[in-house]
DNA sequence: GTCGGAATGGCAGTCACTGCCAGTTAATCT
DNA sequence: AGATTAACTGGCAGTGACTGCCATTCCGAC
Protein backbone atom coordinates (compact mmCIF):
# COMPACT_ATOMS: atom_id res chain seq x y z
CA UNK A 1 0.00 0.00 0.00
CA UNK A 2 1.37 3.21 -0.52
CA UNK A 3 1.97 5.18 2.84
CA UNK A 4 -0.71 7.57 3.68
CA UNK A 5 0.86 11.50 2.55
CA UNK A 6 2.57 12.47 5.35
CA UNK A 7 2.25 16.24 6.19
CA UNK A 8 4.35 18.79 4.49
CA UNK A 9 5.94 20.07 7.19
CA UNK A 10 7.38 17.15 8.40
CA UNK A 11 8.89 16.22 5.24
CA UNK A 12 10.31 19.62 4.68
CA UNK A 13 11.61 19.77 8.40
CA UNK A 14 13.42 15.97 7.26
CA UNK A 15 14.83 18.03 4.25
CA UNK A 16 15.93 21.46 5.31
CA UNK A 17 17.60 19.21 8.58
CA UNK A 18 19.84 16.91 6.26
CA UNK A 19 20.60 20.33 3.92
CA UNK A 20 21.81 21.99 6.99
CA UNK A 21 24.03 18.93 7.90
CA UNK A 22 25.38 19.36 4.07
CA UNK A 23 26.00 22.90 4.07
CA UNK A 24 27.85 22.29 7.88
CA UNK A 25 30.10 19.50 6.71
CA UNK A 26 30.97 21.69 3.79
CA UNK A 27 32.03 24.56 5.56
CA UNK A 28 33.75 22.39 7.56
CA UNK A 29 35.44 20.78 4.78
CA UNK A 30 36.37 24.47 3.21
CA UNK A 31 37.98 25.44 6.33
CA UNK A 32 39.82 22.74 6.63
CA UNK A 33 41.26 22.73 3.88
CA UNK A 34 42.23 26.19 3.69
CA UNK A 35 44.12 25.82 6.49
CA UNK A 36 45.72 22.47 6.30
CA UNK A 37 45.72 22.16 2.65
CA UNK A 38 43.55 19.40 0.36
CA UNK A 39 46.23 16.32 1.19
CA UNK A 40 46.91 17.17 4.48
CA UNK A 41 43.12 16.75 5.38
CA UNK A 42 41.65 13.07 5.77
CA UNK A 43 37.95 12.54 5.39
CA UNK A 44 38.35 11.47 8.93
CA UNK A 45 39.22 14.68 9.91
CA UNK A 46 36.54 16.32 8.45
CA UNK A 47 34.16 13.29 9.75
CA UNK A 48 35.66 14.23 13.67
CA UNK A 49 35.38 17.87 13.01
CA UNK A 50 31.59 17.61 12.21
CA UNK A 51 31.44 15.60 14.50
CA UNK A 52 29.64 12.59 12.79
CA UNK A 53 30.90 9.55 11.48
CA UNK A 54 33.32 9.17 8.89
CA UNK A 55 30.62 6.38 7.34
CA UNK A 56 28.04 9.60 7.41
CA UNK A 57 30.57 12.06 5.60
CA UNK A 58 29.80 9.65 2.64
CA UNK A 59 25.85 9.52 3.10
CA UNK A 60 25.73 13.08 2.85
CA UNK A 61 28.53 13.04 -0.33
CA UNK A 62 29.14 11.00 -3.06
CA UNK A 63 33.18 12.06 -2.57
CA UNK A 64 35.75 13.55 -0.59
CA UNK A 65 35.46 16.47 -3.53
CA UNK A 66 31.83 17.10 -3.57
CA UNK A 67 31.70 19.37 -0.79
CA UNK A 68 33.26 21.97 -2.77
CA UNK A 69 30.41 21.67 -5.06
CA UNK A 70 27.46 21.97 -3.04
CA UNK A 71 25.54 24.10 -4.45
CA UNK A 72 26.27 23.43 -8.00
CA UNK A 73 23.03 21.70 -8.63
CA UNK A 74 21.32 24.23 -7.67
CA UNK A 75 22.73 26.52 -10.09
CA UNK A 76 22.14 24.21 -13.12
CA UNK A 77 18.55 24.37 -12.37
CA UNK A 78 18.66 27.91 -11.76
CA UNK A 79 20.65 28.42 -15.40
CA UNK A 80 18.23 26.35 -17.02
CA UNK A 81 15.04 27.71 -15.62
CA UNK A 82 16.66 31.70 -16.56
CA UNK A 83 17.60 30.39 -19.62
CA UNK A 84 13.67 28.63 -20.14
CA UNK A 85 12.18 32.25 -19.19
CA UNK A 86 13.75 34.57 -21.59
CA UNK A 87 10.93 35.28 -24.14
CA UNK A 88 11.28 33.56 -27.53
CA UNK A 89 11.62 36.30 -30.03
CA UNK A 90 14.84 37.37 -28.24
CA UNK A 91 17.81 36.54 -30.42
CA UNK A 92 18.89 32.87 -28.85
CA UNK A 93 22.28 34.87 -28.26
CA UNK A 94 21.16 37.94 -26.25
CA UNK A 95 19.13 34.90 -24.38
CA UNK A 96 21.90 32.54 -23.02
CA UNK A 97 24.08 36.23 -22.01
CA UNK A 98 20.84 37.08 -20.52
CA UNK A 99 20.68 33.60 -18.05
CA UNK A 100 24.11 33.76 -17.53
CA UNK A 101 24.50 37.30 -16.52
CA UNK A 102 21.76 36.50 -13.97
CA UNK A 103 23.82 33.39 -12.81
CA UNK A 104 26.80 35.70 -12.55
CA UNK A 105 24.77 37.90 -10.46
CA UNK A 106 24.00 35.34 -7.79
CA UNK A 107 27.98 35.39 -7.18
CA UNK A 108 28.20 38.28 -6.28
CA UNK A 109 26.06 37.82 -3.11
CA UNK A 110 29.40 36.58 -1.63
CA UNK A 111 32.06 37.23 -3.35
CA UNK A 112 35.08 36.71 -0.94
CA UNK A 113 33.50 33.12 0.03
CA UNK A 114 33.57 32.63 -3.79
CA UNK A 115 36.68 34.04 -4.30
CA UNK A 116 38.28 31.64 -1.69
CA UNK A 117 36.81 28.75 -2.54
CA UNK A 118 37.58 29.21 -6.33
CA UNK A 119 41.37 29.68 -5.00
CA UNK A 120 41.42 26.84 -3.35
CA UNK A 121 39.85 24.67 -5.97
CA UNK A 122 42.22 25.84 -8.94
CA UNK A 123 45.00 25.15 -6.62
CA UNK A 124 44.01 21.38 -6.42
CA UNK A 125 44.01 19.09 -8.90
CA UNK A 126 41.49 16.64 -8.39
CA UNK A 127 38.96 19.68 -7.33
CA UNK A 128 39.90 21.53 -10.46
CA UNK A 129 39.20 18.68 -12.98
CA UNK A 130 36.52 17.81 -11.07
CA UNK A 131 34.97 21.31 -10.96
CA UNK A 132 35.93 21.60 -15.14
CA UNK A 133 33.68 18.60 -15.27
CA UNK A 134 30.78 20.42 -13.66
CA UNK A 135 31.32 23.20 -16.05
CA UNK A 136 30.46 20.60 -18.55
CA UNK A 137 27.36 19.87 -16.92
CA UNK A 138 26.28 23.82 -17.70
CA UNK A 139 27.21 23.78 -20.95
CA UNK A 140 25.25 20.66 -21.52
CA UNK A 141 22.25 22.74 -20.16
CA UNK A 142 22.94 25.63 -22.10
CA UNK A 143 23.12 23.51 -25.13
CA UNK A 144 19.53 21.85 -24.67
CA UNK A 145 17.94 25.12 -24.02
CA UNK A 146 19.44 26.84 -27.23
CA UNK A 147 18.57 23.22 -29.32
CA UNK A 148 15.24 23.32 -27.58
CA UNK A 149 14.74 26.74 -29.22
CA UNK A 150 15.85 26.00 -32.07
CA UNK A 151 13.95 22.92 -32.49
CA UNK A 152 16.91 20.85 -33.05
CA UNK A 153 18.53 17.96 -31.33
CA UNK A 154 21.17 19.08 -29.13
CA UNK A 155 23.96 16.46 -29.23
CA UNK A 156 24.01 16.72 -32.99
CA UNK A 157 23.53 20.24 -33.23
CA UNK A 158 26.95 21.65 -33.83
CA UNK A 159 25.41 25.37 -33.64
CA UNK A 160 24.27 24.98 -30.33
CA UNK A 161 26.93 23.03 -28.82
CA UNK A 162 28.97 25.65 -29.94
CA UNK A 163 26.89 28.85 -28.57
CA UNK A 164 26.93 26.97 -25.23
CA UNK A 165 30.29 26.09 -24.94
CA UNK A 166 31.65 28.90 -26.30
CA UNK A 167 29.18 30.88 -23.72
CA UNK A 168 30.45 28.71 -20.73
CA UNK A 169 34.30 28.89 -21.82
CA UNK A 170 33.41 32.52 -21.92
CA UNK A 171 32.46 32.84 -18.29
CA UNK A 172 34.88 30.31 -16.82
CA UNK A 173 37.30 32.72 -18.49
CA UNK A 174 36.26 35.69 -17.15
CA UNK A 175 36.22 34.21 -13.19
CA UNK A 176 39.62 32.56 -13.51
CA UNK A 177 40.70 37.05 -15.06
CA UNK A 178 39.06 37.98 -12.10
CA UNK A 179 40.56 36.14 -9.56
CA UNK A 180 43.85 36.98 -11.01
CA UNK A 181 43.52 40.57 -10.82
CA UNK A 182 42.88 42.44 -7.59
CA UNK A 183 38.87 41.69 -7.89
CA UNK A 184 37.88 45.30 -8.44
CA UNK A 185 35.27 44.75 -10.66
CA UNK A 186 32.07 43.11 -9.87
CA UNK A 187 32.37 39.09 -11.32
CA UNK A 188 29.03 39.97 -13.09
CA UNK A 189 30.83 43.10 -14.95
CA UNK A 190 33.89 40.94 -15.99
CA UNK A 191 31.49 38.05 -17.27
CA UNK A 192 29.61 40.92 -19.20
CA UNK A 193 32.68 41.83 -20.85
CA UNK A 194 33.36 38.46 -21.66
CA UNK A 195 30.60 37.32 -22.87
CA UNK A 196 30.68 40.60 -25.81
CA UNK A 197 34.87 39.71 -26.78
CA UNK A 198 32.76 36.34 -27.95
CA UNK A 199 31.92 37.58 -31.04
CA UNK A 200 34.14 40.79 -31.45
CA UNK A 201 36.71 39.94 -34.41
CA UNK B 1 82.43 16.50 -11.63
CA UNK B 2 79.85 16.12 -14.26
CA UNK B 3 79.11 12.97 -15.88
CA UNK B 4 81.11 12.70 -19.58
CA UNK B 5 78.55 13.12 -21.75
CA UNK B 6 77.11 9.48 -23.30
CA UNK B 7 76.99 8.85 -26.62
CA UNK B 8 73.91 10.09 -28.03
CA UNK B 9 72.86 6.62 -29.19
CA UNK B 10 72.67 5.14 -25.33
CA UNK B 11 70.24 7.96 -24.48
CA UNK B 12 68.06 7.56 -27.29
CA UNK B 13 67.60 4.20 -26.54
CA UNK B 14 66.67 4.38 -23.08
CA UNK B 15 64.07 6.98 -24.21
CA UNK B 16 62.83 4.92 -27.11
CA UNK B 17 62.53 1.99 -24.87
CA UNK B 18 60.71 3.37 -21.71
CA UNK B 19 58.11 5.30 -24.73
CA UNK B 20 57.57 1.72 -26.10
CA UNK B 21 56.81 0.52 -22.42
CA UNK B 22 54.38 3.54 -21.85
CA UNK B 23 52.92 2.49 -25.55
CA UNK B 24 52.53 -0.55 -24.68
CA UNK B 25 50.96 -0.58 -21.34
CA UNK B 26 48.71 2.36 -22.29
CA UNK B 27 46.77 0.19 -25.22
CA UNK B 28 46.61 -2.44 -23.08
CA UNK B 29 45.19 -0.57 -20.26
CA UNK B 30 42.37 1.12 -23.07
CA UNK B 31 41.74 -2.28 -24.30
CA UNK B 32 40.98 -4.06 -21.31
CA UNK B 33 38.96 -0.83 -20.08
CA UNK B 34 37.06 -1.22 -23.32
CA UNK B 35 36.24 -4.85 -22.93
CA UNK B 36 35.17 -4.89 -19.32
CA UNK B 37 34.56 -1.12 -18.29
CA UNK B 38 36.84 0.96 -16.28
CA UNK B 39 35.83 -0.24 -12.54
CA UNK B 40 36.26 -4.12 -13.52
CA UNK B 41 39.93 -2.97 -14.45
CA UNK B 42 42.15 -2.52 -11.97
CA UNK B 43 45.73 -1.45 -11.75
CA UNK B 44 47.11 -5.14 -11.25
CA UNK B 45 45.04 -6.42 -14.06
CA UNK B 46 46.70 -3.99 -16.00
CA UNK B 47 49.85 -4.84 -14.72
CA UNK B 48 49.69 -8.47 -14.97
CA UNK B 49 48.23 -8.41 -18.18
CA UNK B 50 51.26 -6.03 -19.91
CA UNK B 51 53.80 -8.37 -17.60
CA UNK B 52 54.99 -5.85 -15.08
CA UNK B 53 54.77 -5.54 -11.80
CA UNK B 54 51.87 -3.45 -10.37
CA UNK B 55 54.41 -1.43 -8.61
CA UNK B 56 56.01 -0.11 -12.35
CA UNK B 57 52.67 0.72 -13.21
CA UNK B 58 53.64 3.93 -11.01
CA UNK B 59 56.78 4.44 -12.58
CA UNK B 60 55.10 5.13 -16.26
CA UNK B 61 51.98 6.83 -15.06
CA UNK B 62 51.25 8.79 -11.88
CA UNK B 63 48.10 7.56 -11.77
CA UNK B 64 45.78 4.89 -13.35
CA UNK B 65 44.06 7.45 -15.24
CA UNK B 66 46.86 8.60 -17.44
CA UNK B 67 47.20 5.99 -19.89
CA UNK B 68 44.34 7.12 -21.60
CA UNK B 69 45.96 10.73 -22.32
CA UNK B 70 49.37 9.37 -23.06
CA UNK B 71 50.09 11.82 -26.49
CA UNK B 72 48.58 14.61 -24.36
CA UNK B 73 52.16 16.44 -23.65
CA UNK B 74 52.92 15.78 -27.29
CA UNK B 75 49.51 17.66 -28.51
CA UNK B 76 50.24 20.75 -26.19
CA UNK B 77 54.27 21.20 -27.68
CA UNK B 78 52.64 20.88 -31.15
CA UNK B 79 49.92 23.46 -30.54
CA UNK B 80 52.10 25.45 -29.05
CA UNK B 81 54.57 25.51 -32.17
CA UNK B 82 51.65 25.72 -34.38
CA UNK B 83 50.87 29.29 -33.13
CA UNK B 84 53.83 30.28 -32.39
CA UNK B 85 54.58 29.39 -35.93
CA UNK B 86 52.04 31.78 -37.37
CA UNK B 87 53.14 34.88 -39.35
CA UNK B 88 53.14 37.80 -36.83
CA UNK B 89 51.14 40.01 -38.96
CA UNK B 90 48.19 37.34 -39.17
CA UNK B 91 45.31 39.05 -37.62
CA UNK B 92 44.89 36.53 -34.12
CA UNK B 93 41.90 34.44 -34.56
CA UNK B 94 43.23 33.57 -37.93
CA UNK B 95 46.67 32.21 -36.28
CA UNK B 96 44.28 30.41 -33.21
CA UNK B 97 42.58 28.99 -36.24
CA UNK B 98 45.23 27.20 -37.98
CA UNK B 99 47.16 26.19 -35.08
CA UNK B 100 43.90 24.23 -33.73
CA UNK B 101 43.29 23.30 -37.69
CA UNK B 102 45.99 21.95 -37.86
CA UNK B 103 46.04 19.79 -34.61
CA UNK B 104 42.67 18.59 -35.64
CA UNK B 105 44.24 17.37 -38.65
CA UNK B 106 46.88 15.48 -36.54
CA UNK B 107 43.75 13.43 -35.28
CA UNK B 108 42.21 12.28 -38.55
CA UNK B 109 45.38 9.61 -38.60
CA UNK B 110 43.70 7.17 -36.60
CA UNK B 111 40.14 8.30 -36.47
CA UNK B 112 38.82 5.00 -35.47
CA UNK B 113 41.41 4.48 -32.70
CA UNK B 114 40.99 8.58 -31.26
CA UNK B 115 37.01 7.78 -31.78
CA UNK B 116 37.22 4.60 -29.33
CA UNK B 117 39.00 6.13 -27.10
CA UNK B 118 36.78 9.77 -27.15
CA UNK B 119 33.78 7.40 -25.88
CA UNK B 120 35.50 5.77 -23.25
CA UNK B 121 36.85 9.16 -21.52
CA UNK B 122 33.34 10.33 -22.25
CA UNK B 123 31.67 7.80 -20.32
CA UNK B 124 33.86 7.39 -17.26
CA UNK B 125 33.67 10.03 -14.92
CA UNK B 126 37.04 10.04 -13.63
CA UNK B 127 38.50 10.31 -16.77
CA UNK B 128 35.75 12.78 -18.37
CA UNK B 129 37.02 14.81 -15.29
CA UNK B 130 40.63 14.49 -16.28
CA UNK B 131 40.24 14.77 -20.13
CA UNK B 132 38.36 18.19 -19.03
CA UNK B 133 41.30 19.49 -17.30
CA UNK B 134 43.58 19.01 -19.90
CA UNK B 135 41.44 21.05 -21.99
CA UNK B 136 42.45 23.56 -19.81
CA UNK B 137 45.76 23.46 -20.15
CA UNK B 138 45.13 23.75 -23.98
CA UNK B 139 43.65 26.93 -23.45
CA UNK B 140 46.45 27.96 -21.28
CA UNK B 141 48.69 27.41 -23.77
CA UNK B 142 46.71 29.03 -26.84
CA UNK B 143 46.00 31.78 -24.12
CA UNK B 144 49.95 31.96 -23.55
CA UNK B 145 50.81 32.28 -27.11
CA UNK B 146 47.92 35.17 -27.97
CA UNK B 147 48.86 37.33 -25.07
CA UNK B 148 52.46 36.94 -26.27
CA UNK B 149 51.71 38.26 -29.88
CA UNK B 150 49.28 41.08 -27.78
CA UNK B 151 52.60 41.79 -25.60
CA UNK B 152 49.79 41.14 -22.52
CA UNK B 153 50.16 39.35 -19.51
CA UNK B 154 48.02 36.30 -20.23
CA UNK B 155 46.65 35.39 -16.53
CA UNK B 156 45.14 39.21 -16.66
CA UNK B 157 43.96 39.88 -20.42
CA UNK B 158 40.64 38.75 -20.19
CA UNK B 159 40.84 39.37 -24.35
CA UNK B 160 43.12 36.71 -24.60
CA UNK B 161 41.75 34.27 -22.14
CA UNK B 162 38.42 34.85 -24.10
CA UNK B 163 39.88 34.20 -27.35
CA UNK B 164 41.50 30.64 -26.19
CA UNK B 165 38.61 29.61 -24.42
CA UNK B 166 35.99 29.94 -27.18
CA UNK B 167 37.99 28.30 -29.25
CA UNK B 168 38.96 25.33 -27.13
CA UNK B 169 35.28 25.50 -26.18
CA UNK B 170 34.05 25.06 -30.43
CA UNK B 171 36.99 22.09 -30.33
CA UNK B 172 35.45 20.64 -27.72
CA UNK B 173 32.04 20.77 -28.76
CA UNK B 174 33.25 19.71 -32.24
CA UNK B 175 34.66 16.76 -31.56
CA UNK B 176 31.45 15.36 -29.49
CA UNK B 177 29.40 16.31 -32.07
CA UNK B 178 31.42 14.47 -34.50
CA UNK B 179 31.42 11.92 -31.81
CA UNK B 180 27.52 11.86 -31.78
CA UNK B 181 26.71 12.09 -35.16
CA UNK B 182 27.63 8.84 -37.41
CA UNK B 183 31.08 10.78 -38.00
CA UNK B 184 30.74 10.64 -41.86
CA UNK B 185 32.80 13.77 -41.61
CA UNK B 186 36.56 13.95 -40.81
CA UNK B 187 37.39 15.75 -37.40
CA UNK B 188 38.67 18.51 -39.59
CA UNK B 189 36.11 19.11 -40.77
CA UNK B 190 33.59 19.68 -38.04
CA UNK B 191 36.43 21.66 -36.14
CA UNK B 192 36.94 24.31 -39.12
CA UNK B 193 33.02 24.98 -39.01
CA UNK B 194 32.29 25.12 -35.21
CA UNK B 195 35.04 28.02 -35.55
CA UNK B 196 33.22 29.71 -37.99
CA UNK B 197 30.64 29.60 -35.47
CA UNK B 198 32.16 31.22 -32.79
CA UNK B 199 32.23 34.83 -34.27
CA UNK B 200 28.44 34.29 -36.01
CA UNK B 201 25.79 36.08 -34.79
C1' DG C 1 3.79 4.06 23.75
C1' DT C 2 4.89 1.84 19.91
C1' DC C 3 5.49 1.02 15.22
C1' DG C 4 8.10 1.61 10.89
C1' DG C 5 11.06 3.80 7.99
C1' DA C 6 14.94 6.84 7.69
C1' DA C 7 19.37 8.25 9.38
C1' DT C 8 23.54 6.88 11.70
C1' DG C 9 27.40 4.19 13.21
C1' DG C 10 30.87 0.55 13.08
C1' DC C 11 33.41 -3.09 10.71
C1' DA C 12 35.68 -5.38 7.31
C1' DG C 13 37.23 -5.30 2.73
C1' DT C 14 38.82 -3.38 -1.96
C1' DC C 15 41.62 -0.48 -4.58
C1' DA C 16 44.58 3.53 -5.90
C1' DC C 17 48.73 5.21 -4.67
C1' DT C 18 53.43 6.04 -1.99
C1' DG C 19 57.95 5.45 0.41
C1' DC C 20 61.45 2.46 1.13
C1' DC C 21 64.79 -0.92 0.28
C1' DA C 22 66.68 -4.77 -2.31
C1' DG C 23 67.78 -6.99 -6.66
C1' DT C 24 68.56 -6.63 -11.64
C1' DT C 25 69.92 -4.67 -15.84
C1' DA C 26 72.77 -2.15 -18.81
C1' DA C 27 75.90 1.66 -20.05
C1' DT C 28 80.59 3.43 -19.02
C1' DC C 29 85.38 3.20 -17.62
C1' DT C 30 89.83 0.87 -17.04
C1' DA D 1 86.70 -8.87 -20.15
C1' DG D 2 85.79 -7.18 -15.64
C1' DA D 3 84.74 -3.44 -12.37
C1' DT D 4 81.77 0.67 -11.58
C1' DT D 5 77.84 3.15 -11.47
C1' DA D 6 73.39 4.73 -12.56
C1' DA D 7 68.84 3.62 -14.10
C1' DC D 8 65.11 0.38 -14.01
C1' DT D 9 62.33 -2.99 -11.72
C1' DG D 10 60.14 -5.60 -8.01
C1' DG D 11 58.15 -6.50 -3.48
C1' DC D 12 56.38 -4.97 0.95
C1' DA D 13 54.05 -2.43 4.11
C1' DG D 14 51.25 1.46 4.95
C1' DT D 15 47.71 5.29 4.09
C1' DG D 16 43.47 6.99 2.60
C1' DA D 17 39.17 7.06 -0.27
C1' DC D 18 35.26 4.54 -0.78
C1' DT D 19 31.60 0.44 -0.38
C1' DG D 20 28.52 -3.28 1.38
C1' DC D 21 26.57 -5.08 5.25
C1' DC D 22 24.39 -5.27 9.59
C1' DA D 23 23.20 -3.34 14.12
C1' DT D 24 21.50 0.66 16.44
C1' DT D 25 19.22 4.89 17.08
C1' DC D 26 16.16 8.51 15.94
C1' DC D 27 11.73 10.51 14.94
C1' DG D 28 7.34 11.42 12.87
C1' DA D 29 2.79 8.84 12.49
C1' DC D 30 -0.73 6.54 14.59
Amino acid sequence: MAPAAPPDESVDRRARRRQRTRNDIARIAVRLTAERGYDHVTVDDIAEAADIAPRTFFRSFPSKDDGFFLDHDERMVFLRQALADRPTGEPIRASVRAAVLALAEHVDDDQEAFRAKSLLIRQVPSLRARSADRTGEWQRVLAEGVAQRLGTDAERDLRAQVIAASTVAALQAAVQVWLSTGGEATVHDVVAEALDLITEA
